[in-house]
DNA sequence: GCGATCAGGT
DNA sequence: CACACCTGATCGC
């Protein structure tokens, strides 16, 4: 829960997320995204007044967080005050102070999120400095690094300070599960139940917030069905979603939510009161989205546990892990940080204490080498200017730990391998292969902590006695499929996917993907499309037909068998077809140990999950703004509801790109946003569906491995 | 009647 | 563990 009190010490007479006590006397308000509890005092009538008082005061934030935030009549009053900027799209905002008269420039810059539908990071950069204020996030590892407007040029921005995100800033909560395994977990769960018959059903099990609606979108992409929700109007004018939700309780989907769910699922009744089709009972199982998180030296996660005869909780995060925050900290350098969450059982110290030795002030302290320049360099961020616009690299590159920008659309090159940016090479590495995402970056900054083990709680709901067996199987194999099935009991039905990633250490000499395969592997959307057609099911043996399964909902202990298969074949059907026969009522999914898992993971299904979750990542975060031109232009989209992915990759030279944006900047000035044609400077933005980058927690397999995987592929083999 | 705060719930 | 809410009780205006 975000402790920022709404001003940052560079610029206090901003307020962002943050509406109550002296934020009243704000010049200028920010929401980084629409939750309540970055909405404080937003709609407060001391606020109210001071807007009708001061007319020039504005709302800046993103297009997205506008829609919804209007489509509350409590925020109604603020309509002609709100600010869009599109993201991605530096803007030059003049304040006025009211009082003296004075007015100043400011360039603020909004990057995205990944926490929720419209949530963005703000970069301010004016006369007090480079900062910025991330709100809520959720990057992979690398993904400051694929940030163009973080860069000047190649290097990152020189940036005074960070206000951090971190909530999940603690050892304990190493590693969290990247959103694609995450969303695979589910979609393979989902699928399984859903495929047995009309009549089984899965609540999803979501918190009345934003940030699910990624999931719903891919699960209905994926399984064609739409997911049930309480209200939808809030989407009218983002028909990507909008597409995969309903108000129609018809569907095998739900995520609808009543005051007493608990009871009504008791009853065998879905939230919106859905009982029986045609008569006949309906089969529920629920699934509730929760974080879990691994400690550092944790083998395996569980992506979807099951708590009790027909409830199961699944992996999702809207926080970055610590990992991931020290990533993105440790790419920025900035020269402070202040954390705007406290966690838990923490203090703002031993937050700070973790978090310092990533900022430049720190390396400087302790590296003395650098010591001149990045005194210079920071002595320059406080000039006028400021923007360094990639002007003087004289000094720079060579001063400052350089650390690279790891470019969008970078194939085939090696990236520079100092020691200062070996992470990123890493990084864009992986981007390289990232077409099959066999590899991702090792863990970069492994640092001690204390390892939480397997802990991840699931403890508040019902039965969880099952986890500890799933622990130990999960243990026994790690790199296989297992499927667990109990032989002691006659029938199954409940199924239990849990889809665990393992670690392994990550290796400097890889074999390149080049040396096997030309070129033209351009997108994993391609390899889905190869493999993706036929019912994928057969080839795997992953068909979904129902009577495999039985209707009872008997738990139990479970032996395991062996897959070789990737984690894509543990179906039901696979324990049927392999006359493993019903007792399988538990399913393990176990990622591969190399990514060559992941691989057939995703061509024979996976890939899907892919492109929609940059999907996702587009629409929430609009890096892919062509997305949102209904949005932009908050015209009401009736029906035409064309949620095809258009625009795919817009090739082009990444530094290109970064001078590109750099000089586009759209002036505001207090007006309603003029963005003149945000269509036209699109192709600085230039993300694809294919430039997520692999899975961010993925891990390098051995460089033989990798070797013996590439050769297979190269072959057409089939890779288990 | 409203908002703010707190406790308790999911 | 934690999130991002919701509900309900209480207090003050």
């Amino acid at each position: 829960m975000s402790s920022f009190g709404g001003r940052m010490r560079e610029y206090p007479w901003l307020s962002i997320d943050r509406f109550d006590r002296e934020n009243l006397r704000a010049r200028a308000y920010f929401l980084s995204h629409c939750h309540k509890d970055h909405m404080k005092g937003l709609r407060a009538p001391s606020l109210k007044r001071r807007l009708e008082c001061s007319l020039k005061v504005h709302l800046y934030c993103s297009p997205v967080t506008k829609e919804l935030l209007l489509t509350s009549p409590k925020y109604k009053f603020w309509e002609n005050r709100i600010v869009a900027l599109e993201v991605e799209t530096p803007a030059q905002i003049s304040l006025l102070d009211e009082a003296s008269g004075e007015k100043e420039d400011i360039v603020v810059t909004l990057l995205p999120a990944g926490h929720c539908p419209g949530s963005v990071m703000f970069l301010f950069q004016g006369q007090n400095g480079t900062v910025l204020y991330t709100g809520d996030f959720r990057l992979a590892k690398g993904e400051a690094a694929r940030m163009e407007l973080l860069h000047s040029g190649t290097r990152v921005k020189d940036i005074q300070s960070v206000y951090l995100d971190t909530t999940f800033c603690d050892p304990r909560f190493y590693q969290i599960p990247s959103r694609e395994e995450c969303l695979n977990g589910i979609l393979e769960l989902v699928r399984s139940w859903i495929t047995l018959s009309r009549y089984h059903v899965v609540w999803l099990n979501c918190k009345a917030a934003y940030g699910y609606e990624y999931l719903f979108t891919n699960l209905s992409e994926e399984l064609g069905v739409k997911v049930h929700v309480n209200k939808l109007d809030m989407f009218k004018n983002m028909p990507e979603i909008l597409y995969h939700v309903t108000t129609d309780r018809h569907t095998q989907i739900h995520a609808c939510r009543h005051p007493r769910d608990d009871d009504y699922l008791r009853g065998n009744r879905l939230p919106c009161g859905m009982t029986s089709r045609n008569g006949t009972p309906l089969r529920i199982i629920s699934v509730k989205p929760s974080t879990m998180w691994f400690g550092e030296r944790t083998r395996k996660t569980n992506i979807i546990v099951r708590t009790g005869e027909s409830s199961y909780r699944a992996c999702f995060s809207f926080h970055s892990s610590y990992s991931e925050i020290k990533d993105f900290l440790g790419y920025i350098r900035p020269v402070n940080v202040y954390p705007n969450v406290v966690p838990v059982g923490s203090t703002a110290d031993e937050v700070v204490k973790i978090l310092k030795p990533l900022c430049k002030s720190y390396s400087i302290n302790s590296e003395p080498k650098y010591k001149p320049l990045g005194t210079l360099k920071r002595s320059r961020t406080m000039d006028l200017t400021d923007t360094d616009e990639g002007s003087d690299d004289l000094f720079d590159t060579e001063l400052t730990p350089v650390r690279h920008k790891i470019p969008k659309h970078h194939v085939e090159t090696t990236l520079p391998e100092t020691k200062a940016s070996s992470e990123n090479s890493e990084g864009s590495r992986s981007e390289n292969m990232g077409s099959y995402k066999a590899t991702t970056m090792p863990m970069t900054s492994q640092v001690d902590f204390i390892d939480c083990e397997e802990s991840n709680g699931e403890d508040d709901d019902e039965e969880s006695e099952k986890n500890t067996v799933w622990a130990q199987v999960v243990a026994h194999n790690p790199d296989s499929t297992l499927i667990l099935g109990n032989p002691n009991e006659e029938v199954h039905s409940d199924l239990t996917c849990a889809l665990t990633s393992s670690q392994q250490e990550s290796n400097a000499d890889m074999p390149q993907w080049d040396v096997f395969f030309k070129r033209d592997i351009k997108t994993t959307d391609d390899s889905s499309e190869n493999e993706d057609h036929p019912p994928s099911s057969i080839d795997v043996g992953r068909s979904q037909s129902p009577n495999l399964f039985s209707d009872s909902d008997s738990l139990s202990d479970s032996t395991h068998i062996s897959s070789q298969n990737s984690s894509q074949s543990t179906h039901i059907s696979e324990q049927g077809s392999q006359g493993l026969d019903s007792q399988a009522d538990t399913v393990l999914i176990t990622s591969q140990q190399t990514h060559g898992a992941d691989f057939s993971f995703l061509n024979k299904g996976g890939s899907r999950v892919t492109v929609s979750v940059s999907h996702f990542m587009a629409m929430d975060n609009q890096t892919e703004s062509h997305r949102w031109k209904p949005l932009e232009q908050n015209k009401p989209c009736p029906g035409n509801i064309d949620s095809d992915l258009k625009g795919k990759n817009q090739e082009m030279n990444a530094e290109a790109g970064a001078a590109q944006t750099q000089n586009m900047l759209i002036e505001v000035n207090n007006e309603k946003s003029k963005t003149p044609n945000p269509e036209l400077e699109r192709d600085s933005q230039s993300s694809s569906d294919f430039e997520i980058p692999s899975t961010p927690d993925a891990e390098l397999p051995r460089p033989d491995k990798l070797h013996c995987l590439y050769k297979k592929l190269a072959a057409g083999e089939t890779i288990y």
